[in-house]
DNA sequence: CGCCGTGTTGACCAGTTTCAAGATTGGTGG
DNA sequence: CCACCAATCTTGAAACTGGTCAACACGGCG
């Protein structure tokens, strides 16, 4: 069923992205360091095409990935059709890293992906015999649950509003172009509200209102700059007043 | 400020809870292997009385802790006076494993409590020479990463009926007494509410409905017995109609 | 040019919050 | 042991946010 069953054993060896520093849900990873270098022999290179699925909750956790290129959504469905997306994955981002013995969520791609996938045994192998990547793997968790923790804030206590503001906010610390705050949109409306625990129509009337508001402007749907970010930041933080 | 100044260097021999498998948002830890004792000697045991910060959001992580008795809340709060909790912790648990150089999130007794404190650079060493203690923290941490997820889905596509029945199943699959499903609150309706995205009200009010329906009974309200545990999680997973 | 997937907008409605008033509970001191 | 007080919990009524259902707009592509 899977995408990963379609494994190939093309090795490469990727470019990691470019450092930077940056808070907030999608933060950069930190930078493995040279000596990390190791991890990057062992992996198979995998394409997955928008929509289809890399692996699913209850799978047995095989592999571990990287992402290259596009964006992948981590998401869990329930009977009722409902559903909830965990964690929006961008280049260099790591998953399904402490996934031991199944998947706990469902992998997709949210558009054309280009993936690493590393064979758990030997991520556990290199990761006991070498201390610089164990704490590069411990480094990236940490930084997960930090993320975790800021998304249970914003479903837990933010309104549509901020959190489509904090949304954004994020997405541009991420992925948005230097300097003028132009972020490329990946994902669907749906996606989104299914991220910030709303409706898509939700979603849609809440970018609206920041575009009446003058604090984003819309090139297209999914091509959205930030016009005013220090009020985007006072919003998402729940500020009273601007 | 914090409890943790009032560490004292009191060693002891803390006794871990019998073994136990759940799953759900407060799902018991994995049992310690024997061979895992050395974590046992290098604590210094502190007590923190209901309602005291034991470190907050922002200090420096120079301890990691498990719980011996009582529980205890990692949560955030904003500038506007929203708070969000992210856990509950329960005797066992391990918490603030994976706070790098900064603790994300301020940790505050819900009851009287006992921990153990232990210097996060024993921690990483005792990790690094020690195979067993370190898959034994990686198993936590991906528990942790899975109850996360798990909270993610209530706070963002269910109900606040839903929520509280999910919330008592899960305190009742944690602490609850064998057999008759009698729960012991130990955190108020506030602390639910905050955990659960909603105000004290609705999870007063939920609750009430909940006694109305005949799925629970209150002894008192911090005292409460889950009548129908089959209807119950039902209810929780969004089954349309029970 | 027309179709289909996606996004936007409107009108109405349901669920949750807010504000406010009581009811319980637990602790303290007479 | 009881009375009182403070904190917590419950309940009610009104307001509001976000959800639902439905129509329409837009944009890319055959």
């Amino acid at each position: 069923m899977s995408a990963a069953s379609q494994l190939s054993t093309i090795s490469t060896r990727p470019s990691f992205p470019p450092a930077s520093q940056a808070i907030g849900a999608f933060a950069r990873p930190s930078q493995p360091r040279d000596d990390l270098a190791a991890l990057q022999s062992i992996g198979t290179r995998l394409r997955v095409r928008r929509g289809e699925t890399i692996f699913n909750e209850g799978d047995a956790a095989e592999y571990s990935y990287r992402l290259v290129s596009g964006s992948v959504r981590l998401c869990r469905h329930r009977a009722n059709g409902r559903r909830q997306i965990a964690r929006f994955l961008f280049p260099g981002d790591l998953f399904a890293l402490a996934d031991l013995s199944e998947h706990s969520f469902t992998a997709e791609a949210v558009s054309d992906v280009v993936l690493i996938a590393y064979r758990q045994r030997q991520i556990a192998q290199l990761s006991d015999e070498n201390p610089a990547i164990r704490h590069y793997f411990v480094k990236q968790l940490s930084r997960k649950a930090s993320e975790m923790q800021h998304h249970l804030m914003v479903l837990g206590r933010q309104t549509a509003k901020e959190r489509v503001a904090s949304f954004l906010l994020a997405l541009c610390d991420r992925i948005g172009s230097e300097e003028d705050g132009v972020i490329d949109v990946l994902m669907s409306r749906r996606d989104m509200a299914d991220y910030l625990g709303l409706t898509l129509e939700t979603v849609s009337r809440s970018i609206s209102e920041l575009k009446r508001e003058r604090l984003i402007q819309a090139i297209t749907s999914r091509n959205i700059k930030l016009l005013d970010i220090e009020s985007l930041r006072a919003l998402a933080d729940g500020d009273e007043e601007i």
